[in-house]
DNA sequence: CTGTAAGCGAGACGGTACGTCCGGTCTTTCG
DNA sequence: CGAAAGACCGGACGTACCGTCTCGCTTACAG
């Protein structure tokens, strides 16, 4: 049970502790997450957390980073149009209803309060994120599907950009029509 | 001074309060925003506060209501394309830099966490501000330029939705000439 | 109902608030006695008791100050040893069941933090009521029944003493032989 | 068994609090006594307190235990009339001006607004108090200076009633005169 | 017979203290 | 030496009363 002793750090508390938060942040919301309830959920002390994780924060990062990566790696039929609904209903699903998901709306709200956080969660999610969305449109522009010279960066805001506002801002549902319209516009235009 | 009697409340003290919470968020972030910050900042009772705002969150939502509708009503100078540039700018604007999006920031991330206040945002805000992003595209319609079946709706969130996931999601940059990209390729693609 | 006019205060409101204070008191004890019980109670203002009163235990006073003299006015058959016993007993009656004693016990009580309301309940009551336990003492003095150079108050304080210890202090039961030993060892003591 | 930082509660803390209380008792007296005064004074957090004493007066009552009964123990020089002088000096001398004394008159006070801590003082105080008082009066049945069948209680109640009556109600001096009177009128009345 | 001034019920106001809760730190004991 | 236990300080929470203050109504004397 004990396992402090002088062979290092707990790997049991430290999967206790990400699992009791992961399932309390779902349990109860962002609100109700506090440092006490992990700790006795996860029948850790409260201070092994501190020890090991700066913040509340943190131990939902740890809990959340290797899951996102997984469900939003991008497909690759051939079939740019294809691919690109594919990925973004994924990344709908994602944002709406998967447990990885939950708490990523938890940390972008708290970015809005905290600027580190809002960094740290740039660096550590964002960037490697659109870098798996680029990566679509760069198969197509290799397939010669876009020009050449097309803004990736632009185009990849122009249809993430619409999921997240409905997912975290408005609350309307994503259809599969919302999306295949969204790929269909943007091809085009882009 | 004091208008405490059986013919209402005090103007003065609402004003103070309402100001008070609105100069703290900015200054500290709604981290640190507390009722009995507000309340020694204002020069007033938490009493006073707790009678007449059930939580923290409803005076920041009276503190901004009226401000928001203000800086986002739309022009219309018969040139939907200037037009919309010049909305979507004032757009961006009031989610990066305007005072009173700090509030708007501040409850949407709150919002993550709450679903009754996700649903009021969206009831006292977000509905009549879609209302007045549609009235540009409703002008088109009527103009010709888009066409008579064209499901605003969504073209709606294809233009707001890249400036709120870059203004509340990835921190990037919204220059003129993504608002300016943006509106061609949609009106061309709608 | 009202009253208010330019010649003189409320004798229905003041009378409201002595009665609302009086079963106040009885009901939850002096802990519970707040101002804005009593006003909700009588069906007063709190401006009108402010008025009127300067403080809670002024309304007690009030209530108390001319039941207790009635209550304690000793009697007078010619026999001393008798009259003093129905004497005590009415005292003891007095401290541990009455209405009014109750009200006294709390005076005495808040006397003990507020040196200003001991001092008035001294002259107020107690200076009285040290006048009206010496008539027994005085008329056994002229019938000879004590000695010319008696020391009253001293023998008031004998007789009186051990009733308003066993009263306020240790609530031991006060019984009718406690009364008579007290009286006869005090008479042939003195 | 509670056992602080797992094993101890904080001795510091708790001389501290003890101290503060007593210190500002004297200093403001009962009415001004607030547990987040004594907090403060103490250097202690309000949780702390409540974690320990479940109201104002336990503190009181922990911080006068020990001292009462040091200065009210009775000698016992053989001299039945002078043992009892001296001690009914002593319990005048607590009474009036006392540092143990003004925790005891302001506990008896609460008292009379709040059964329970009435019932606590007694047993924890007065009922010893009671057998130091008789001590001195069995000694003098020993001695046959007392009837062998003589009401010691009624006797104690005699002798020590006056006292508590001057001093806690009327706040007459107690001379050394009216002890004298009183031992000697008792001891050969009783 | 009509103003006007005092007393009234009502209740909002700035405050103080309450007792509870949680955050983050520290100390002690065990393995 | 890490982990569990849990007491510690700090400070915000929401509540209850405090004593003060207008407000508009009701009266009853004064002009």
């Amino acid at each position: 049970m004990h396992r402090g002793n002088r062979h290092g750090r707990s790997e049991q508390a430290r999967l206790a502790v990400l699992q009791a938060a992961d399932d309390l942040l779902v349990e109860n919301g962002f609100a109700r997450l506090t440092i006490e309830g992990i700790a006795q959920r996860a029948g850790v002390a409260k201070q092994t957390i501190y020890r090991w994780w700066p913040s509340k924060t943190d131990i939902l990062f740890e809990a959340f980073a290797t899951d996102a990566a997984e469900e939003l790696t991008p497909p690759d039929t051939g079939d740019t149009a294809r691919d690109l609904i594919t990925h973004l209903s994924a990344l709908a699903r994602f944002l709406t209803v998967s447990h990885a998901g939950a708490v990523f709306r938890a940390l972008t709200a708290e970015g809005q309060h905290d600027p580190a956080l809002a960094a740290r969660l740039r660096e550590e999610h964002l960037t490697a994120q659109r870098v798996r969305d680029r990566q679509l449109l760069q198969r197509a522009v290799q397939r010669g599907e876009l020009p050449a010279d097309a803004d990736l960066d632009t185009t990849v805001d122009r249809l993430v950009g619409p999921l997240y506002y409905r997912a975290l801002i408005t609350g309307q549902e994503i259809t599969t029509e919302f999306i295949t319209e969204l790929v269909h516009a943007t091809l085009n235009g882009a």
